[in-house]
DNA sequence: CTGAAAGCGCTAACAC
DNA sequence: GTGTTAGCGCTTTCAG
């Protein structure tokens, strides 16, 4: 297909549809007038050359270089890819491909990634991470290109995204409700975190104040240490067990199993994340809430993309629904 | 730092130091001969003024564009991610920015994909996969600027990047046979993947033409199966399991916890991959095999680089070798 | 040793 | 309707 011969110019283009550059530079812009016959001509005879506009030639000229960065500290991958692949999609189609930059948490990296993009003359920069709570290690204000923050934390006038950790959990918990689970407790991540705070507040909020929560860390091992203090304690124990990410939901089930605790039949246990290599192995697999970051992407895309073109796009925190994946460990759903 | 009132261009640089544009130019790119003095002045003058020279305007005269594309039909990021984070380490100070297309296995996506990085003017390509047997959905060959195959099948005489699975294979098993293990057995993934057959291979090598292999797929299932049928069997049972992914090493793992059979006091295991998620979770921590990804990237980086520059790379596959990773599940190592 | 001038490939006023 | 002309910001001969 595309061939190595030095590539076709506008003026071959020209030439062969008999026409001056300017006429032919029209014709396929579909800017300017003339005979739709003459710019009909003109395409055909593209086509057939397969002209490829020299994009760095329109870019030095038009201040637009169809490309975006996209910054992330988050080295794993676990929320960058997906949210990557929403912004790519929804960027494809409109010719604009996507700088991946990861700067760790390392400024001057982070420094020398931006000064790059910059100078490639982006029109515009994705921030995102992993934590929402949580700045990127540089400083993105006052660039004379639009940033949109995307699953990371930014100023309170710019244009952020993040999804909604409250509605999630709420669903969560209301699910687990609905199947006839009354004693439900909320085991989760380190109280710092926003999100951490985001779903205990919607936890408490549909199970009353009183609802019981087991801060820890994010790992399987928390999700083992919780089961073995909510057992060991003399209290009744509980019927449904919401973690705060499918880490902790997945050591939770191994330990339940481990102690002869059926789930779901005794306990409903939900996670949160909807990591596939996790919520799948886990035995059962794990009903959990997905935070459609794809979704979150192809939004983060759309919206820098307005940006750039100059549409106005109002400031300010957008939060995106998260969903509720059914697999077993509650029972319910599909059979 | 980046401040956004109108970009400074080498021609308010020129002004300030008091010399023509040309001079200012051959300052700032080292070329041409000057007065050390007034070269100095120049870029001091130009480091004041925050100058930085129009990445577009550069590569419209230059045919380079300091910009690279990675290509991968791996949507979940275990091998791209580390792979991207070497091949933009090995680049960003070269200054190329690296575009990250996730093309999927869809040849039309991948068509738009590649499209859009050759318009572009990007100064090379990587291709990169999640198995090193299979082709991407696009034809790289024949396009005017250099392709390199990372982690994923191309041409006979392209340069291609792989990881050293022989090598890794039989370190771990070596590694076993030092530990005093003599009846290893090795569950692995479909025998239909190359990598399987290479892993395979020298694991034979080591342990002779009868060591017993079970195919299977890459699950934590399969791993639980596999041990069932093993321990089943009436013959005597392995005091050693080499496993194809980490994915089965932790399948088996538990599935030996549940039996009662202690690891590694009993049964040493060993996996494949190092998936920090999979091998750190697992009870105890996997002793596993790492792939070295990011190496194989800054590899495939300065590959890329090499041949855009024009430089001679003989072409060909290279294997990069693999490292073993000691964990707690096979005994020996830190204690 | 330095500067004037040409031009990379394309688009956009303005003439014709 | 179509073509001529002037650049976008930079590098690079080639005179001076």
């Amino acid at each position: 297909m595309a061939l190595s011969p030095a590539r076709v110019r506008i003026y071959e283009v020209a030439q062969a549809a008999g026409v001056s550059i300017a006429t032919a530079s029209k014709a396929l812009n579909d800017t300017g007038r003339m005979a739709e016959e003459t710019r009909q001509r003109v395409r055909q005879v593209a086509a057939e050359l397969g002209f490829r506009p020299n994009a760095m030639a329109r870019a030095l000229l038009s201040k637009r270089s169809f490309t975006i960065g996209l910054l992330t500290n988050d080295t794993y991958g676990r929320f960058t890819l997906p949210l990557m692949a929403g912004v790519s999609e929804a960027l494809v189609d409109e010719g604009v491909s996507v700088f991946l930059c990861t700067i760790e948490d390392d400024p001057q990296l982070a420094r020398v990634h931006v000064d790059a993009l910059l100078d490639k003359q982006v029109d515009g920069i994705i921030a995102s991470g992993k934590r929402i709570d949580r700045r990127l290690q540089v400083d993105l204000t006052n660039l004379s290109i639009p940033v949109v923050y995307a699953f990371t934390e930014g100023p309170d006038d710019a244009v952020r995204l993040v999804s909604d950790d409250a509605q999630g959990a709420r669903e969560a918990v209301q699910w687990l409700r609905g199947l006839g689970r009354r004693r439900i407790v909320h085991v989760t991540g380190p109280g710092s975190f926003a999100s951490v705070q985001e779903r205990t507040g919607a936890f408490r909020e549909v199970v009353g104040p009183d609802g019981q929560v087991l801060f820890g860390n994010w790992s399987e091992a928390w999700g083992h240490e919780a089961v073995r203090r909510l057992w060991q304690a003399s209290a009744s124990q509980p019927d449904a067990i919401f973690c705060g990410n499918d880490q902790i939901a997945r050591g939770v089930c191994d330990a339940l199993r481990e102690r002869g605790v059926s789930v779901p039949a005794e306990v409903s246990v939900v996670g949160f994340d909807n990591w596939e290599i996790v919520a799948a192995a886990t035995r059962p697999p794990l009903t959990t809430v997905d935070m459609n970051l794809k979704q979150l992407g192809r939004e983060a895309g759309r919206l820098v993309l307005a940006l750039a073109r100059g549409e106005a796009v109002t400031p300010g925190l957008r939060k995106l629904a998260c969903q509720l994946v059914v697999r077993q460990s509650c029972g319910g759903g599909v059979t």
